[in-house]
DNA sequence: GACATTATTTCGTACTCCTAAATAATTATA
DNA sequence: TATAATTATTTAGGAGTACGAAATAATGTC
């Protein structure tokens, strides 16, 4: 009954389970390769990319833990890392001295301008589909990860604009911040709403 | 232009790749939860499926790093640990004495039958999927695998029905080995069909 | 002020992964 | 048939990944 069994892998629902892995596998492969590139190792890459995107609240060490799926022990690890290669800096929060914010270095910010490429030949092979199995394919992909979302296996990060939170030009008099977030009931600053923020919850169709 | 970039997420294309992005990450979060329960490395529970299932010219070392996508001296240090753990034996080939065969130890196809069920809850969301997206999904995970196997990322196991050198009843006199591979140029035992081959290539449609 | 909670770090252990070099067996070449 | 090239695997060394458990320090609660 199991979809490893090479047996089994005549029906559609067992070949598909064997493809995303694959897959999986694949997509692993390459963000190895071109991580190793830049010097850097998969999680380093990840991390980098992470701060560069993450709204500001969330980049700390349990915020990365929480984007690359591990403890905050090998979170605090792979800042270690990335703080010995001089592409982030540590800072206590002043707010919260517990907390410890990750920023880029303006070395950390170049290597990440360099790195946003690092999965670009994928999407190109997904160009490569015809549009109703790309139109399909996404269907499928969001469908699964709100599965693996709903089991813990996964933490999505969004930006504001499609949140069911987001209330834009709820502050039409404040330049500084004219949009608001009600999941915080906090001001928006413009550019901070185009950040990733892991409370993102889809607007219902 | 990068689809790493939040602010291109609005594409189609950015969002699917994100997308199988966050579903690698969930399956290699999952396979390593489920392989921890019984004791094992996520390496390690590949490595034994792999044991169970391969066709028994590939059950090497170097055979193991193919299917691994890493370096022969990682496929070596894996079978340690199994060995270590008592789940396979290590046995020089008589016809080359340089290739070390690998093979499960009774207590290792017991441990192999208790893991193979693993991804069987991510086949049970599959599974909730529409009929349509189903199928759509499986054509567009293996128009990519195909990519990703040409591009060298990953190597397809798959058993002989369905492969374009694989001559069914080829031998029908032969009660031991009726069918033919035109690849290896050789009789095929039964059994051996059901088993998984690197060689494989799909027959036309 | 005592106590629980939280975020992070440190420690110890096991595993992953690579490259480069060493070893041994086989195949090709002269 | 020696010698050389090739092949499969192993060993060694180094960086990274990953965890749980214990330690530390700051914050919140009663």
């Amino acid at each position: 009954m199991s979809g490893l069994d090479p047996r089994s892998r005549t029906t559609p629902l067992a070949q598909t389970l064997v493809g995303l892995y694959r897959l999986s596998q694949g997509l692993q492969h390459r963000l190895r390769e071109r991580a190793q590139a830049h010097g850097l190792s998969p999680a380093q890459a990840q991390a980098l990319l992470f701060l560069k995107y993450a709204r500001p609240g969330v980049r700390t060490i349990g915020g990365l833990a929480q984007r690359l799926g591990c403890a905050p022990a090998t979170a605090s690890e792979v800042a270690d890392a990335l703080e010995r290669k001089g592409l982030i800096r540590r800072q206590p929060l002043p707010a919260d001295q517990r907390v410890i914010t990750l920023a880029l270095t303006p070395a950390g910010a170049h290597k990440v301008n360099a790195l946003e490429d690092l999965l670009d030949d994928l999407e190109a092979a997904l160009a490569t589909l015809p549009p109703t199995q790309q139109e399909a394919l996404l269907q499928a992909t969001q469908a699964l990860v709100r599965v693996l979302q709903q089991a813990g296996h996964v933490v999505v990060y969004e930006m504001c604009w499609g949140c069911q939170f987001f209330r834009p030009n709820a502050h039409p008099n404040d330049p500084t911040a004219p949009h608001h977030c009600a999941f915080v009931d906090a001001p928006l600053p413009e550019p901070n709403t185009y950040l990733e923020c892991p409370d993102f919850i889809p607007r219902s169709p």
